[in-house]
DNA sequence: GATGAATGAGGATTCATTCAT
DNA sequence: CATGAATGAATCCTCATTCAT
């Protein structure tokens, strides 16, 4: 098996063991040992247990971005492309159970390694404070700020809703959040 | 020291170390030299590591539920009661910033607590749910449930936001949130 | 109370605990619990843990020796005697179940307290050495004492089976141990 | 060194130890210490001390049992069976004071792991019950239960006493036991 | 005399990490 | 390249024992 491959498999196996236990209760005997390999294998691969999980974070975090990125195309409305990333970001969540599941989770804990996924975090956010300046409307750069993050947190616990409840269908949730963003970036606006 | 006060002690000098290193990372040793009692104390006291991460859960928990409760009387007209409440959670999160982190932080991860955490984050989003269906507009269940945990998620983040932006006023975002929370109550309504 | 009573009574529950758990298992503070008594005042009565197991030991050891001292008459012949010895035995077996286990048990292990307990073991061995050698044979000072110990072990492996047994009578055990004594004697004596 | 001859070692270090303090006070640093390993590889090889101990009996157990099953021919007459197999038997304890001590002892004691112990003195046992009943006497089932263990009971505390005796040669103990055994069937068998 | 409160010392166990092969 | 084997360092937790009151 090239090693391309076999990295991807040990990353596959290491989200399962971060979703199912946490960071530190996952362990690398764990890992190892499901993706049927040495532990020194995985040391060689990814250096630390800290390495492999900032790497499999890289890993989802790009994946996501590049799917939110390529879900809408240039000539789109806006609202079509909104409509499609969210749309897209719901599947995506529906897709990678674990990988959202990480991705979420430790965006809200574990101090020491934050950092890096807040980052990743803090690009969705850019995004969506870009889209929300680009309404037209009046809107300061603070508010602009701060209610991307309201519109990223609502979607992050609309998602973790929606995950636990297989019966609702997608479209019907995507509706509520677009509606949801638009109303948003309205209240962003108004006057006092 | 009363033990009365001693537990208290404990308990916050606990919920610092689990908000800086997450419940596994924090170790019962730093507790207790931190707050100047030895471990069979604190165990004495609390009984496991568990039951201590618990009580402090339980004690925050308890705190911000009683404050969003006796925020606004019957008698206020319903967006007075909605603002009085948004102020005092945010009053809250920012007098309790290690409480926050830790209620906030833990609702998502670290499976096998997250029960307790989320019982407490369910009666928030139950109230806001009811909140939502009093408004008189024609809403499912469903909706109402799944607009709750945006509602809910959008205040959290937000509150993660605000707090690392010391200069903006409280008000300001009290607004945003208010607002926000108008708009999703009207979208969640709407029809197609 | 009196002191010497709250004495018999810790004595008692240490007895019980110690039966449950053996020496080392059995806490300090469930003891002082159940005897309804602070810890420190077990200490202030015992001094250690290790005095109040020997004062336990020796409280039960006197006892069991008392009881078979008095259960014969100077006047009675040498086989009622032994009968009546042997009887006793089973009595105290079955009367203090928790002390015999102690003695019994402890007699063969835990190493740094064994000495305190041989030395009652070592008196009944003696006492049964002189009956071996009162009884007129031909035998030597070491098959005397080889066949005492002989006889001290059967008799606790045969109570300690009865006392799994409940259906079988006392008198029939005795039946068996008094034979069983008389034929070691005789085959102690017998010549190569 | 290869794993195997290492763990034989692990096991001979930890039977000293529980032979010298008993299963509790015995600790997992000074076997570990004492094999020149380290504790996490006694872990990996035995997986608790409870495990490691029951090896250790379960190692001296099977030893003795087979000393005990291969010291007599099926051809060998009833009582050159009996002599022979006690010969073995403190040939076994001469050899392994260690094993014999905690198999005796911990027979006796500490309740959680005297079950895996009474088994191997349970079959010792039923092997000394059968030949009771093959004595061709009659005798009740109950009778020879009884006295098979009054039998295996006096062998072990001959075999202790002999122990610290150095000076009694083994034959003359063989004998002494030999002619026990024989009367304690006799005995058995004898009506009221 | 009596105790509630406190602790020093140690025990079992686990885990990330690294050589020797 | 790959691994079996090994460990240092922590972690949670318990217990016999003792003051200050």
């Amino acid at each position: 098996m090239p090693r391309a491959a076999r990295e991807q498999l040990i990353l596959d196996v290491a989200g399962a063991a971060f979703a199912r236990h946490g960071y530190h209760a996952a362990s690398m005997d764990e890992i190892a040992g499901q993706a049927d390999v040495s532990k020194p294998m995985v040391y060689s691969y990814f250096g630390s247990k800290e390495h492999l999980y900032l790497a499999y974070i890289e890993r989802t975090g790009r994946q996501l971005l590049d799917r939110l990125e390529h879900a809408a195309g240039a000539e789109d409305l806006p609202l079509e492309r909104l409509r499609a990333r969210i749309t897209e970001f719901l599947a995506f969540v529906e897709e990678h159970r674990d990988g959202w599941r990480v991705l979420f989770a430790e965006a809200a804990s574990s101090r020491p390694l934050a950092d890096e996924v807040a980052d990743l975090r803090s690009r969705i956010v850019a995004a969506v404070r870009r889209m929300v300046q680009e309404a037209g409307l009046e809107i300061s750069a603070e508010a602009a700020d701060g209610m991307a993050h309201a519109i990223v947190g609502a979607g992050e616990s609309l998602a973790n809703w929606w995950l636990e409840r297989a019966s609702v269908p997608r479209e019907l949730v995507v509706d509520w959040y677009v509606k949801l963003v638009q109303a948003a970036v309205v209240a962003a606006a108004a006057g006092p």
